[in-house]
RNA sequence: GCGGGCGUAGCUCAAUCGGUAGAGCGCCAGAUUGUGGCUCUGGAGGUAGCAAGUUCGAAACUUGUCGCCCGCCCCA
């Protein structure tokens, strides 16, 4: 028996219908937001990932699904899905087209780590993209598109943190501060955070450990290093955000993991699906295009993990709406019946309405237990007496209401007892 | 990479002190000849994760191994 390699999940036909129904509102938040599909590969030259998303953040160092192809380039697995965007944006030249250019994905994302509630090796984003404008009101709107797609899936349980972790030369000013302040404790810090105080003191504030957690509370807080322009930039995203109803809560403490990150981070985290958290994790960055060697192209966006939501949606009882039935089913019950009942069925699936038919030799009891089964809403019965009279009657299964009617008459009584 | 928990039917789980495997749900068929849900009857379905070991005898005890889950870390 060969079984699916750790950290991925099946979809099963009885639950994609969840699936769908998180794309689709996706889609359709999307298109509200005048941000338009883009697709890149799955796997990209393991380069990509090492410059755009940092060299030495964990997701490179130690989470990548890197091998080798048959023309012996390193190749990766996407880990995340802004560093292809990005790429793309930059290969396509699309830093010519009308500005912003606002763009949305879907993707599958891998990453080699220990499987755990809300985690997995290969899981799937719904991410935005947005270049070109520096703005605030664009972040605001960002978070904004985050949010409303959460409302759209009648998600409650998720609180927006906001942070700014500034630009290239405040946050060079705050880590010289950090330096500062933990040099003295370095000590009492756990191995991670010596390493990092070396090379990322910013990410010692995001450590978990006691011990770092009891320093960190002391430490500088970055709001107080951002340079005026960042100040002013952060003051106006949140008074977009208020203007918009959007209820946030500051963080200083929100770092986020992936090196491009500038100014404006922003976070929806929930307390109801375990330890992970982060529902959808996002923020400006505006020096990714220059690093991967585009032009000096700013940048915001977000990606919101579909697994955790639907966790989420499970254990706060969100309701998915039913998935489709079949409208009607027919039976047959001999051979020139069950012909009958094979042809109108096919006749109306091809003007459009899902039907149904045996294909398991039952009888007429046990296709109707069948129909039962997957929520046929009719059931016609045609038997020697229908074929000869050219009609039959179909039966509500709701409520056992019958109607009669010439097989010609079907297709129009389906479509309007919607 | 590090810790903890758990592996018995498709699913959820039982089985006294070690005595040779069960239930519920689901699936299939039937309960008078052409009609669902409720009920009843019957049926299919198990290499007890795998491999060693202890024992007259192992689902149970020991060891190893694989897998899954949860946490750390990290992140969506």
């Amino acid at each position: 028996m060969i079984n699916i390699p750790k950290g991925t999940k099946d979809v099963l036909p009885e639950q994609s219908y969840k699936w769908q129904y998180l794309e689709d509102a996706a889609r359709s938040v999307a298109a509200a937001f005048g941000l338009k599909e883009i697709r890149t590969p799955v796997f990209e030259h393991t380069e990509l990932f090492l410059r755009g998303v940092g060299e030495t953040t964990d997701v490179v160092t130690k989470e990548m699904y890197t091998f080798e192809d048959k023309g012996g380039r390193s190749i990766t697995l996407k880990p995340e899905g802004t560093a292809g965007v990005a790429r793309s944006f930059i290969e396509n030249g699309l830093a010519n087209s009308p500005m912003p250019l606002k763009s949305y994905y879907l993707t599958p994302c891998y990453r080699y780590e220990r499987p755990q509630a809300g985690r997995l090796r290969e899981f799937h984003q719904f991410g935005i993209e947005v270049y070109g404008s520096a703005q605030p009101e664009t972040d605001a709107e960002v978070i904004f598109a985050a949010s409303s797609f959460l409302n759209k899936l009648g998600i409650k349980g998720a609180r927006l943190e906001i942070n700014s972790i500034g630009c290239k030369s405040c946050r060079a000013e705050y880590n010289r501060a950090l330096k500062e302040y933990f040099r003295p404790h370095l000590d009492g810090m756990c191995a991670n955070c010596r390493d990092r105080f070396d090379k990322n003191p910013l990410r010692i504030i995001d450590c978990k450990e006691e011990a770092c957690r009891k320093i960190t509370a002391g430490a500088p807080k970055i709001l107080d290093y951002l340079c005026p322009d960042c100040r002013a930039h952060f003051e106006s995203v949140k008074g977009y955000l208020s203007a918009l109803g959007v209820e946030y809560t500051v963080n200083p403490d929100i770092v986020r993991g992936l090196d491009y990150y500038t100014r404006t981070v922003f976070e929806f985290v929930s307390t109801a699906i375990g330890a992970q958290g982060t529902v959808c994790g996002g923020g400006r960055y505006d020096g990714l295009i220059a690093e991967l060697g585009g032009g000096n192209v700013p940048a915001v966006g977000f990606a919101a993990g579909l697994e955790r939501l639907l966790l989420l949606m499970d254990n706060t009882g969100v309701e998915f709406p039913a998935p489709p039935v079949p409208r009607v089913y027919v039976a047959g019950m001999d051979e020139p019946t069950r012909k009958k009942a094979f042809g109108i069925v096919n006749g109306l699936r091809v003007k459009g309405i899902s039907a149904e038919c045996d294909h398991m030799a039952r009888s007429v009891k046990a296709q109707f237990k069948y129909a039962d089964k997957i929520g046929a809403e009719y059931v016609a019965v045609i038997g020697g007496n229908e074929l000869e009279s050219g009609s039959c009657t179909l039966k509500r299964m709701r409520d056992g209401q019958t109607f009669d009617m010439p097989f010609a008459d079907i297709y129009e009584f389906l479509k309007n007892n919607i």
